[in-house]
DNA sequence: ATGGCTTACAAAGTAAGA
C-alpha cells in the first residue's frame, strides 16, 4: 500500500476543471495540492472533486489571483492558513491528518511569490517580497523542528529552481528571477532549517535535467524543452525513509488548453 | 529570442505570471 501525494500549479482551476478531473481519474492521488486556483472559496469547484471521491477540501481563496486549495479522499483533523506574506494573499494552507497511512503527518501547500522581472530587492518590490517570504519559510521550518514536529510535508509552487539541473541552461538563469543565487541560497536556507528532504531528487538523481514548468510563449515547448523545476515536495525527516516513487506528469502539460505547470507526484510507503 | 502567450477582471486595456 502506499500513499500519493500530488501538487499542481494549476493557473485557474475554474478553466480547467476538466484537466483537474482527469489527473484524479488517471493517477488516483490520495491528496492533490493545488496553487494559483484564482477564485474566492465560494467559486471553487469543489462538487465535481467530491464526486470523484475527494470530499474533503481546504481552501485559501483570493479573488482573482494566488490561492491554493488541498483535495484530498481522507478526511483532515485540522485545517489552518498560515501567517505568511505581509500582503494577505492566500498563498498557504495546511490540513492534518489523524488516520490511514497519514496518520500523524501536516501537509503544507505552499505558492511562493514568484517575484517579479528584476532580481534587485532595491529596486523591485516583489523580489523583495519573495525574499522576505523565504526568509518567513526558514525561521517556520526552523521553530517546526523546534517544536519536536518531524512528519510534515511541504509541497507548492516554491517558484525556484534550485539546482543546475532544474533549468534548461543554468549559465542563461543565472540573472533570471527563479535561479539567482540568491533565491537559491534562500530556499537551500529553508531546506537545511527544517531538515527538508527534497524528496523527488531522492528518485531522480540530481544530476538529471528535471522540469516542472514550460513557458506558453515557446512555440512547440515539448521541442524547445526549456523548462524549470519550480514545482515541489519536500518530506520532513521521519518520513525520508518512507519515499517510494516520484515523478513530473509531463504529459499533463501537452493536454489541450493546458496550465504552464505539470503536476508532481510522490508515492510513499505505508507507516 | 525567456518572452514570442495566457489569465482575471464591476471588460478595454491593464496587471500578473516566471
Amino acid at each position: 500500500m502506499t500513499l500519493t501525494i500530488a501538487t499542481w500549479n494549476i493557473n485557474s482551476v475554474r478553466l480547467r476543471l476538466d484537466q483537474v478531473t482527469r489527473l484524479l481519474r488517471e493517477q488516483a492521488p490520495d491528496v492533490l495540492c493545488l496553487q494559483e486556483i484564482k477564485c474566492m472559496e465560494a467559486h471553487f469547484p469543489g462538487a465535481a472533486f467530491a464526486d470523484l471521491g475527494y470530499r474533503h477540501i481546504a481552501i485559501a481563496g483570493q479573488k482573482g489571483y494566488h490561492g491554493v486549495a488541498t483535495l484530498s479522499r481522507h478526511p483532515f483533523s485540522s485545517v489552518e492558513r498560515g501567517p505568511f506574506c505581509r500582503n494577505g494573499d492566500a498563498r498557504h494552507i495546511a490540513v492534518g491528518f489523524a488516520s490511514g497511512g497519514l496518520a500523524g503527518i501536516t501537509l503544507h501547500n505552499f505558492y511562493v511569490p514568484a517575484g517579479g522581472d528584476e532580481p534587485d530587492p532595491e529596486q523591485n518590490e516583489k523580489f523583495a517580497h519573495k525574499l522576505d517570504f523565504l526568509g518567513e519559510l526558514r525561521d517556520w521550518s526552523a521553530a517546526l523542528i523546534a517544536s519536536g514536529n518531524r512528519s510534515s510535508i511541504m509541497a507548492g509552487d516554491l517558484n525556484i529552481a534550485p539546482l543546475e539541473t532544474d533549468v534548461w541552461s543554468h549559465k542563461q538563469l543565472l540573472r533570471v528571477v527563479s535561479h539567482t543565487p540568491i533565491e537559491v541560497d534562500g530556499l537551500n536556507r529553508v531546506q537545511a532549517a527544517g531538515h527538508w528532504t527534497d524528496a523527488v531528487r531522492r528518485i531522480i538523481a540530481p544530476e538529471e535535467k528535471l522540469y516542472s514548468w514550460w513557458s506558453y510563449r515557446a512555440a512547440d515547448w515539448a521541442a524547445a524543452d526549456r523548462g524549470r523545476r519550480l514545482d515541489h515536495i519536500w518530506t520532513g525527516p521521519d518520513l525520508a525513509g518512507r519515499i517510494k516513487d516520484a515523478a513530473v506528469v509531463r504529459e499533463a502539460r501537452g493536454w489541450e488548453r493546458p496550465s504552464d505547470h505539470a503536476p508532481v507526484i510522490l508515492r510513499l510507503s505505508a507507516p
